[in-house]
RNA sequence: GGAGAGAUGACCGAGUGGCCGAAGGUGCAUGACUGGAAAUCAUGUGUACCCGUAAGGGUACCGAGGGUUCGAAUCCCUCUCUCUCCGCCA
């Protein structure tokens, strides 16, 4: 049997306009921490659409394979068990339901004999309900947590593999400079340079924490600079967006339930730091219907990113390589549901990317992840690894993914198709430039055996001019 | 932080216990009329889930959650959000 094209087959692609609506979970409310004294808030529905259950039911194999490739701990025998009880506990609560309902209408007209007997039944009918739907809450819950950690299906040109090792370069781009002299690391470079602090954060905020100072700091904002200009140049919307968070805007985009431990709570108000502007961006037009005439939408977003590195703890503790906090300008696209359409943006995403790097003069290659190394919502990822010198390797400054429906059921973002019924855009997303990670290929690849760097001519006007960062005497 | 007002379908807006999935209007779609259009008239016009090959049937949804009741948009409790005024503030 053919891999599906695309997880749930769009009604454009099966046509008419008299095509069953494509089935779709809908999550109940989630009820759980109910204890109103601690957990006072109940904020809006958290209607939270998976990957379709339809599909799954009609497609296990595929699921199965997807789950296996995706080397994630999902017991799907598990979720169709639960599916089936939790479609057997509603037929059984609708049938009572229509009861009740049909005694409720018949009392108003029921004669004065009649009546109290029909009250009697209609109390047999609530208390045969008061244990029906604790049950339906109850199985519904489980399912959704089982429905929510459901990966989407790779595409078929995902290399299926465990790990890093078995991600397939695409192409290298420049070559790693032979250095005729010892090449500083970053670390060096930057201390000497006087372009970073290091102590005085660490003692105020621990471990991971550092301060760009002088050149440094304005080479932050000098490289994010040049990257939005090419975004925007380039077509994107710039958005500056809320970093803080509820807990549905990374349950929407795929963070959460999985990666719950990589984020920073702020637990007074239940809000949340995102990793990642894409998180932001892509809830921008949750619970939204957007029109196919707008697609496709395009942004480019700056903020912050927090990340608590929960599962790295020891690696690379070294130098601005993996920090708790950084900037980030991230490109977000929503497009049409339609794999070639997609397609065309993820390589103009990736094309966006190489762009800067390219002004930049960073060499760096381009890797497909394989199956082990792509997110739960990931169908297709690109790796962009600049040559860092000072760790003799390529890597990873970007990451290019596409994500078919699966952040848009999740954020309930819809789509009115052609035909006039609902479906759901695709989105995408890509690194334009993470700093201060970026700073270590830069730095490290333009170093000069005086201790000084050369600036790229792309960056110098947005350095004032500035053609070599000197050590200060 | 203090005081008050509000939340009903794409939009406006009525509705204080059963006849309300919800009046009326606007918008939109289709048809009639027209040389064409406007106007007019008629009809239709939400989402989701469950059962069913289908036709169709059922259930839920009037900000959210809970409660009272045989029965809740309507009564009670809690929460969220929006708006106004005061305070504070970049």
């Amino acid at each position: 049997m053919a891999i599906p094209r695309r997880p749930a087959p769009s009604r454009e692609a099966r046509g008419g306009p008299g095509e069953g609506r494509g089935a779709t979970g809908v999550g109940l409310a989630r009820a759980g921490r109910r204890d109103s004294r601690t957990r006072p808030k109940a904020h809006g529905r958290s209607r939270l659409v998976m990957l379709d259950i339809a599909f799954i039911r009609q497609n296990p194999d595929v699921v199965r394979a997807a789950i296996t490739n995706k080397r994630l701990a999902l017991d799907l025998d598990e979720l169709l068990a639960a599916d089936k009880e939790r479609r057997e506990t509603i037929a059984k609560l609708e049938q009572r339901r229509a009861r009740k309902n049909e005694i409720a209408a018949a009392i108003p007209k029921a004669s004065k004999e009649e009546r109290p007997k029909l009250i009697e039944e209609g109390k047999a009918v609530k208390t045969e309900l008061e244990t029906l739907e604790p049950a339906l809450t109850a199985i519904q819950r489980r399912y959704d947590d089982l429905m929510l950690r459901v990966p989407s299906v790779p595409r078929p040109e995902v290399p299926v593999g465990k790990g890093e090792e078995d991600n397939v370069e695409i192409r290298k781009v420049g070559t790693p400079r032979v250095f005729e002299f010892e090449p500083k690391d970053h670390v060096a470079l930057m201390t000497d340079l006087g372009l970073v602090n290091w102590d005085g954060p660490r003692r105020y905020a621990g471990g991971r924490s550092y301060a760009l100072v002088g050149m440094g700091a304005l080479l932050e904002l000098a490289v994010t600079r040049l990257a939005v200009d090419t975004l925007v140049e380039r077509g994107l919307t710039m958005v500056i967006p809320q970093v803080m968070v509820k807990e549905r805007a990374l349950t929407g985009t795929g963070f959460f339930p999985l990666g719950r431990e990589e984020a920073y709570e702020i637990g007074a108000d239940e809000m949340f730091l995102v990793g990642t502007s894409e998180v932001p961006l892509v809830s921008m037009h949750c619970d939204e219907t957007l029109e196919l005439a707008q697609l496709p939408i395009r942004y480019a977003g700056i903020s912050p990113c927090f990340r608590r590195e929960a599962g790295a703890y020891g690696k690379d503790t070294r130098g601005l390589y993996r920090v708790h906090q950084f900037t980030k300008v991230e490109q977000v696209i929503f497009c049409a549901p339609d794999e070639e359409v997609a397609e065309k943006e993820h390589y103009q995403l990736l094309a966006n990317a190489e762009a800067i790097l390219a002004k930049l003069e960073i060499p760096y290659r381009v890797a497909i992840a394989c199956t082990g190394e792509i997110g739960l919502g990931q169908t297709r990822k690109h790796e962009v690894e600049s040559w860092m010198p000072g760790r003799k390797a390529y890597s990873e400054t970007h990451s290019c993914s596409t994500l078919g429906d699966f952040q848009a059921r999740r954020s309930n973002i819809r789509l009115r198709l052609a035909d006039g019924s609902l479906g759901y855009p695709y989105t995408l997303n890509n690194t334009a430039i993470a700093s201060p990670r970026i700073l270590i290929p830069l730095l490290e690849n333009h170093q000069n055996d005086d201790g000084s760097v050369t600036i790229p001519k792309a960056l110098r006007p947005y350095l004032g001019g500035v053609d070599v960062i000197r050590p200060k005497r």
